[in-house]
DNA sequence: CCGTATCCTGAACGATACTG
DNA sequence: CAGTATCGTTCAGGATACGG
């Protein structure tokens, strides 16, 4: 793409919004924040798992194969700190906690889920893209 | 952790698997990987800030906040191996390098960018979620 | 101008052990 | 079951200096 003088670049989002541009220096530093929360590895995948409906904590822990007690716990914390997800604790015995989404977070979870998707449908052009640079690199 | 198995350019390997039930166990892999690059922060704000057109690295560098030479070099490289984006040298002097989002990159740039207005549109309600927490927890 | 090559630090993360 | 507390390690990433 791109040829010569970067003429015939592709169609270009001419949708409404710019990319950094169209939000004030002021908020753009938290909009970070919120991107480096949204944008975690961990936070994405629990935003996921809580897609299909509520889950108690081992749930997740299951639903999430290599993830440690302790992340679980830090992302849950984060993800209800900032209002993503509610935290519902039964009294009960033994005990059963459940952890769901809130609207904002079922909002954030469609986006996560076309991230995810994106993934699932490229990850093959993806990975034969590296092959090739690789294959360029170290011949 | 030891170095078990293929030789790892950017982040390790986590252990295994993946996020949601909607792809095959064998492809969560990678489908972890992509979403690790995908997920990152520097590469959200290269692959936003090239939503409006090609850059050059000087460019890139100061329409990107905070970044530092380092990062920006890094993150260029892997979105370049991912096919996410292309780097054009030209043999001029002084030297000047444009990068341009390919198509696939411009598939991606469209998700981000709703990362970005989600981020935007939420920050404020975040920060009040976060302001209504903290004060319940440290009263 | 466009990088690469080193060095160094903090904090992110996993592993482990322990409670209500 | 659903966490918390602590420790040790790794490594992402900034700072700096140099090279084509």
């Amino acid at each position: 793409m791109n040829t010569a003088a970067g003429k015939a670049v592709g169609k270009r989002t001419p949708t409404i919004s710019g990319p950094c541009s169209r939000w004030p220096a002021e908020n753009r530093g938290i909009i970070r924040q919120v991107l480096d929360r949204v944008g975690d590895k961990w936070s994405t995948l629990v935003v996921a798992a809580l897609g299909d409906g509520p889950l108690r904590y081992t749930d997740l822990k299951d639903s999430i194969p290599g993830i440690s007690q302790r992340m679980l716990t830090l992302t849950l914390r984060q993800l209800h700190r900032d209002g993503l997800i509610t935290r519902t604790p039964y009294a009960e015995v033994p005990p059963r906690v459940e952890y769901d989404l809130t609207p904002l977070g079922v909002n954030l979870h469609d986006i996560v889920v076309s991230l995810i998707d994106w993934a699932g449908n490229h990850h093959e052009e993806i990975r034969e893209n590296r092959a090739r640079f690789d294959a360029r690199i170290t011949p």
